[in-house]
RNA sequence: GGAGAGGUGGCAGAGUGGUCGAAUGCACUGGUCUUGAAAACCAGCGGUCCUUUAUCGGUCCCGUGGGUUCGAAUCCCACCCUCUCCGCCA
């Protein structure tokens, strides 16, 4: 949610600012009813007060045994009167607050114009594509020839979009994830958390997934809960409605779950292999910092990510999100990019962003500033690191032998019992 | 799932229709005193939104949402949550 200060005070300023996403605000709309919620506003505080003291003087009169009717009268008629007024602010303050609510993140100065993926900016690159005597196999290949990933099963058993894995893949799985957390938690200064996976409303409503993008969540309607789409909902969530003290700033979190997405709108996108699943598991990465800090910290989190491709020793590329491809709540976003010999192409492994206070004004996630002793806006930041579905595609992709084997990057080994090599 | 008890400020805890946004204690902050600290004493000490350059002022908030009333923390209804016991169960 945008700063209504902000949308009040210069709303046209906002209009420009969001045509980097190829948005257009109906200034007009907003202004309108603007006047309209302060003009009412204005009048229902005040019937409101004079209610409030004219109630006090029937009670003092009352108190001293006097009569009190003729004011009474009054009050009642105030009080038709307030009725309307209320009624009809509170339907200018919903409408205000769905539009409101609907608006995206302003994105940063930094971010790049455009409007698809292929207007990203390309920041840097690591590492170098292997270079292979064979035709490299892609992983859905790999894993069928092993006979460890098979995606027939998963469909008889769900249905499309879902994959079961077997034994040296099923552990290389969980070695990705085990390795992810303990890197993170020991050499990033990340504190290791474990949430739940079912979330309420308000929980999807403070990170942005609600109520604009309900068809990309898995809903339990008959207890209203909705199946994570990331771990940045629950973790990040631990702060809504709090207001932390300045010592315990920035809170690093970092998080293994699943992740379910029903993948609305991505309908023949992607159906080959793991890429895009309606469940996969994910390594999260969340900050929760002071404002003058967060841009440091997309920085230092974007780098938590990359170090753990660098010491899988797979080649991967960072780019900045143009404003059209940006994501609603996000002010800027790194994506990054791990290098697919089975695609021959990059592909999104980890995606970093600093969300401002766009998330936590929605979830009223505050701080307390020592300097002016007032509660103000943290803002919160997440990234993954890595997904880890994709990280294992990756591995097999680029440690994969003319056989079919596939070699077990040496940072792994300790989690599998040192085995070397996934062969049949 | 069944039965019972309960949800009040950072914490504890009073408050059953009228100057109650809320006593009191603890914690915290500032001051006095002290060489310093402690103790004692004095003062301050929730959040939200609106109006305003700001102050001042006002609104709303006692689990949540409705309702009754001139007036609700207090009465009524629904829901949520917590605790205890029973049942079921990894």
């Amino acid at each position: 949610m945008l700063d209504p200060q902000l949308l009040r005070s210069d709303l046209d300023q906002v209009a420009t600012a969001l045509k980097k996403r190829n948005m257009v605000l109906d200034v007009d709309a907003i202004q309108q009813l603007e006047e309209k919620r302060k003009k009412i506003q204005v009048a229902t505080e005040e019937l409101q007060s004079l209610r409030n003291s004219k109630s006090k003087e029937i009670g003092q009169l009352k108190s001293r045994g006097e009569d009190a009717q003729a004011i009474m009268d009054e009050v009642s008629k105030i009080k038709s009167q307030l009725d309307d007024s209320t009624t009809e602010l509170d339907s200018i303050q919903t409408q205000l607050n769905d539009i409101v609510s609907g608006i995206p993140n302003i994105p940063h100065a930094s971010v790049p114009n455009g409007t698809t993926e292929d207007d990203n900016e390309e920041v840097r690159t690591w590492g170098e594509a292997r270079s292979f005597d064979f035709e490299p196999k892609d992983h859905v290949d790999l894993g069928e020839a092993l006979g460890l990933i098979d995606f027939e099963t998963a469909t008889k058993i769900t249905s499309s979009r879902f994959v079961v894995m077997h034994g040296g893949i099923a552990k290389l799985h969980r070695a990705l994830i085990q390795f992810m957390l303990d890197t993170h938690g020991e050499e990033h200064g990340y504190a290791e958390i474990n949430v739940p996976y079912l979330v309420n409303a308000d929980s999807c409503f403070g990170t942005g997934q609600l109520p604009k993008f309900e068809e990309d969540l898995f809903h339990i309607k008959e207890h209203g809960f909705y199946l994570i789409p990331t771990a940045e909902v629950p973790v990040t969530n631990t702060a809504r409605d709090e207001i932390l003290s300045n010592d315990e700033l920035p809170k690093k979190y970092v998080c293994h779950s699943p992740c379910f997405r029903s993948e609305a709108g991505s309908y023949g996108k992607d159906t080959r292999g793991m890429i895009r699943q309606h469940q996969f598991e994910k390594v999260e990465m969340v900050q929760l910092v002071k404002p003058d800090s967060s841009y440091d910290a997309l920085e230092d989190l974007t780098g938590h990510a990359e170090n753990i491709l660098k010491k899988l020793n797979l080649p991967y590329r960072v780019v900045t999100l143009c404003g059209g491809d940006l994501g609603f709540s996000a002010a800027k976003t790194y994506d990054i990019e791990v290098w697919l010999p089975g695609q021959n192409k990059y592909r999104e492994i980890s995606s970093c962003s600093n969300f401002e206070a766009f998330q936590a004004r929605r979830m009223k996630a505050r701080w307390r500033n020592p300097e002016t002793n007032k509660p103000e806006l943290l803002h919160t930041l997440n990234g993954s690191g890595l997904a880890v579905g994709r990280t294992l595609i990756a591995v097999m992709e680029n440690y994969q032998d003319k056989e079919g084997n596939i070699t077990i990057p040496e940072v792994l080994r300790p989690y599998m019992n040192n085995q070397t090599v996934i062969s049949k």
